[in-house]
DNA sequence: CGCTTAATTGACACGCCTCAATAAAGGTGG
DNA sequence: CCACCTTTATTGAGGCGTGTCAATTAAGCG
């Protein structure tokens, strides 16, 4: 592969001009109550969780948190969108997830995190530090099991991203990742076939190991062969889900 | 990327002649203890797994379980090694990670495996039902902590391999893969920078995202530039651990 | 409105893939 | 231990998908 070399990390984050620990939240009156890791938590548990957690408001572009840090405080997207990256020492960066409201934040050893986290848009995070939220464990069982489901789920993500990244063409790439964001859309109820795209083209470069232009181009052809159509500069449609599927699992 | 077709994913692991299992065995004397997720369990805990666990022999090509396959069992290897992987419905590959003695086998949803794994040499295994596990979590809370490290582990892993899929050169995955299987042989206690690799070209070039040319001929390359030498037909010599570093992390 | 950032498109280059031929290694049976 | 066959590895020649470079347009934002 021929790579594009981008000189070293540019300051590509500022912070942001604000970054705002809020007062402890009231979970109960959570906007994603039932897609995070608080679901299927009772009553109780869940009056609990809120004594610990923190609403915490980042700026478009702010760092939340860089890889190697130490992982001792965990978050759940509420609002807005993150990108989870690594970089080259030479600035190459590969973006390794999107996070959207309801995504859990934070999951790493006791080495640190494996990958950075950047705010996209305007973010709202639950923060919960991770010795208290371990203490919570001790009473509530559930909350430890739903975390190590959490981690086996993001592994298994892991793996069909290494199938994309390892084995698919930049076309199959793109039909992947379009359809893979409309489902999860979904299950956040909105539209079918709508796709809200909060992130800029180089990050979905970053995310699907291609270029820019490379992106740009694919999207392109989408739109010639009639199987997306943009509604707005963020917003598109996917005109045939299957067509897509066709190219995303070719037989 | 040109991918290469397959054709239809050929019936490459024929079911070996024997897959034993055999009767309960003692971990207290498992020549692994220390390497595995048995790892810092005390001695009684010990004893309660070694009631539950199982040993098991699978013969190379042996597939020990399929994508999709209910996930109600997880390994420990003890002898051998495994690959992971994942078909496209056309018969691409991509191996999403090679196991070696010590490691854990089996993290997977309820949705069943994520991924294939199938052995790449004569292996053994000491299985363990999943249900039985969780019972030993109730009195046996290390041991699911014990499990969710592992899984944060692996996730480590996993997004180290996406940079290494979605941004590195030919040369750069093969000095990576190298260097990390060295360390990883290092940890059980090998000769410091010899490595052994039990699996075939194939499966590497399905690991890095290559074909077998492609690592044929990297592999020639990196012996004329004198950084590595091979000793044997798996077994290969790191002649320039910082010469390997230099390329796999490129300034 | 003016400036900056992001997206698009074309021309060309190149790293890796494809195809093909050959050599080397491994496995099996006598 | 050798003869035979299959599998795996090596190497060359050429093609192609995606990267690189560059110019232009569109979008975002104060």
């Amino acid at each position: 592969m021929a790579v594009e070399l981008k000189g070293l990390p540019k300051a590509r984050a500022k912070r942001g001009p604000w970054s705002t620990p809020c007062a402890a939240h009231d979970c109960r009156a959570c906007e994603i109550r039932g897609l995070t890791f608080c679901a299927g938590l009772d009553e109780n548990e869940v009056a609990t969780l809120s004594s610990i957690s923190r609403r915490m408001h980042f700026a478009k572009r702010h760092i939340i948190f860089q890889e190697g840090d130490s992982a001792d405080v965990v978050y759940n997207v509420t609002k807005g969108a993150v990108r989870l990256f690594k970089l080259t020492p030479d600035g190459r960066r590969q973006v390794t997830g999107f996070l959207l409201p309801g995504d859990f934040l934070g999951l790493g050893s006791r080495k640190g995190y494996a990958y950075g986290a950047e705010a996209i848009t305007e973010v709202e995070l639950c923060r919960f530090e991770r010795d208290k939220l371990e203490t919570l464990f001790e009473s509530h069982r559930g909350l430890e099991r739903r975390l190590f489901e959490i981690a086996n789920d993001e592994l298994a993500v892991a793996q069909d991203q290494m199938l994309l990244l390892g084995r698919k063409t930049a076309k199959e790439r793109m039909a992947s990742f379009l359809l893979k964001l409309s489902e999860r859309e979904e299950l956040r109820g909105g539209r079918d076939g709508a796709v809200y795209l909060p992130m800029v083209q180089e990050d979905i470069a970053d995310y699907l190991g291609l270029t820019i232009e490379t992106v740009s181009r694919t999207i392109s052809q989408l739109k010639r062969d009639g199987l997306i159509r943009q509604s707005s500069s963020h917003e598109f449609e996917l005109l045939s889900t299957e067509g897509l599927e066709d190219i995303s699992e070719p037989m």
